[in-house]
DNA sequence: CTTCGTGCAAAGGATTTGCAGCATA
DNA sequence: TATGCTGCAAATCCTTTGCACGAAG
C-alpha cells in the first residue's frame, strides 16, 4: 500500500490478527466509499478485482471492523441494513435521500445538548445516540411528485 | 368485538379488505402492546388463542398495518427489527435501554425546530424522521456495568 | 512450522410466496 | 357464489458456520 493511502487497517495488527490481502482491500474499498454500503454490494464490487473473493471474507471483515468501532450498522427504511464508516466527529446525523439514496451529514450542537437535557430529566444514561431526517434533497425536491 | 376495544380494524374495510377473525386478532393483539413487537412474538403468543394460526398470517397482516400508516418498522442495536405503533402524537422518539429493552418515549418541540432549522438551510425536504437514543435507564443505569 | 484466514458450500434465521381449501361479502 | 384470505410448506434472501487448504507470522 502506498503512502497517503494508509487507511485504518492498523487495528488489526493492534488486535493480534493477520494481515491479509483481502482484508486491506475490503478495507480500503469500504472506506473509500462516501456513504453507505451494504455487504453485498462491497462484495460485487470487490469481485471485479478479486475474482476468488468470498462473501464471507467481506462479512466477516465488516464484522471486524464493526468490533473494532469504525463502522455501524444503518437501516433503512426498505428495511436494508448498510455499514457506514464512523467519523472521528463527535456525533454527526444523517438526512437521507428517499430519491437519489443520497446521505447528508450534519452535526447541531443546539440539538446534542438538547438530548442531554432529556435523558437527564429521565434519569437516563445516554450511550449514543442517532437521528435521521428522510426526506428529499435539494435535486430530488424540485422534481419531486 | 366489544365497544371500547374498538382498534383499528376499521381501515380493514375502509381499504375494501375482507374482515377475518384473524386479522382481528392479530391487530387487536398488537395494540395492546405498549412497545415494540416482533413479528415472531406476536405469533407466538397469538397461537395460545389461535393454535392454527400461520406465521405468514401474522407477517402479512403486519405489513398491511404498515401500508395503512398505522405501524412502522424499528430496528435494534441487535440488528432485530420490530414493529411499533404509530401513534397520533406529531413525532415522537426514543430512549432505548440496552439493558432491559424498556423504550421510552418523549417529545421534544424545540428539537424539531432545530432540525427544521437544518434541513431548511440545506435545501432539504423532510418527510419524516427517526430520533434514538442508546443507553441505560434509570433502573438498569443502577446496576450498569 | 503453527496457527489463522480464506473460499466454498451447507446451514440458519427471518420473511415471502404458491397453492388448494375455506370463509367472507 | 365468487373472490380473498389462510395455513402449510417450499422458496428466498441475507448472514453465519464447518471444513480443508493455503498463507502469514
Amino acid at each position: 500500500m502506498k503512502k497517503g493511502e494508509v487507511v485504518s487497517t492498523s487495528f488489526i495488527k493492534e488486535q493480534g490478527l493477520r494481515t491479509t490481502d483481502q482484508r486491506k482491500e475490503i478495507i480500503k474499498y469500504f472506506f473509500r466509499k462516501e456513504g453507505h454500503v451494504s455487504p453485498d454490494e462491497l462484495y460485487i464490487e470487490l469481485r471485479n478485482i478479486y475474482p476468488k473473493i468470498g462473501r464471507a471474507t467481506v462479512y466477516r471483515t465488516l464484522k471486524l471492523l464493526k468490533e473494532a468501532g469504525l463502522t455501524e450498522q444503518v437501516e433503512f427504511a426498505d428495511g436494508s441494513r448498510k455499514f457506514e464508516r464512523v467519523h472521528n466527529k463527535p456525533h454527526h446525523d444523517h438526512m437521507i435521500c428517499l430519491g437519489c439514496g443520497a446521505s447528508i451529514e450534519f452535526c447541531n450542537p443546539k440539538i446534542e445538548e438538547l438530548q442531554e437535557e432529556m435523558t437527564k430529566k429521565e434519569g437516563f444514561e445516554a450511550r449514543k445516540h442517532r437521528l435521521e431526517i428522510f426526506g428529499y434533497c435539494r435535486k430530488c425536491g424540485k422534481k419531486g411528485k
